[in-house]
DNA sequence: TGGAACTATGTGCGTGACGAATATATTCTT
DNA sequence: AAGAATATATTCGTCACGCACATAGTTCCA
């Protein structure tokens, strides 16, 4: 799948984001968290209904901060205490191509609306 | 990623789908389709932007149709012609499983939005 | 105070979907 | 007739994932 030429190669080369990704980069969007406390964000904010598998977690926040789109930051003053835990931020980057994806999803939405997709689930 | 525990395993074990595979959903929701025309649609959805791969592309329609996601279907009467041409059709289950996703992404973009990640670019 | 449950991060293995390239053949256009 | 566009399909290498497992620190409470 190739996306919007119009975007710049740093953002179009990372899209479309996995599932998880965008949901990493969500769950970041408003302030730094470390990993496991990311896995709960994302739990809550679903209601339950979305959960991460561990393994699969730290695995993209690795590559995520390889690719500069995360970085590994000290734990807030505030929050203080577990020595294991690790910090992530979104850089620059990593929020430009967050909003990225969320045009393409907000599309992809937009679209599914229109053809009624979203409502009649029982007429096929 | 596990999705919501509520939804039947029919559509829950197919969830999240893979970009590719939603925009094929989206382009059948409204009406059947060979794999050509698919790319068409999808290309001319989004103005160009995003553009699905050939190989890709007819992998995904074989493997929708083994999940029972997709039938194929016989060439629409009014538009006829291209003997090569393969026409599909969402099922039952493939519109409910577009619907499931649908869903799925309007709650991230829903949090995207709320998060003032699809609006502010330059803030980071 | 001891043990269980939870917190926290990480690795190994197999699978599945993808992009890129290529193959093949037909249909349309000029 | 030739070339472009249409149409479908396969092979190959890569990458992200789920699942299982490993390891260790922390909290809680009986």
């Amino acid at each position: 799948m190739t996306t919007d030429p119009t975007l710049p190669e740093d953002i179009r080369n990372h899209l479309p984001l996995t599932p998880v990704v965008f949901e990493i980069l969500l769950a970041l969007s408003d302030g730094e968290r470390h990993g496991y406390a990311l896995m709960q964000a994302v739990e809550e904010r679903t209601g339950g209904a979305v959960r991460l598998h561990a393994g699969t977690l730290y695995r993209a926040l690795a590559r995520l901060v390889e690719a500069g789109c995360l970085d590994e930051v000290d734990p807030p003053a505030a929050e203080e205490a577990d020595e294991r835990r690790r910090y992530y931020a979104l850089t620059s980057l990593g929020r430009r191509i967050g909003a990225a994806e969320a045009r393409r999803l907000e599309s992809q939405v937009g679209a599914a609306r229109a053809q009624g997709l979203l409502e009649g689930l029982e007429r096929a």
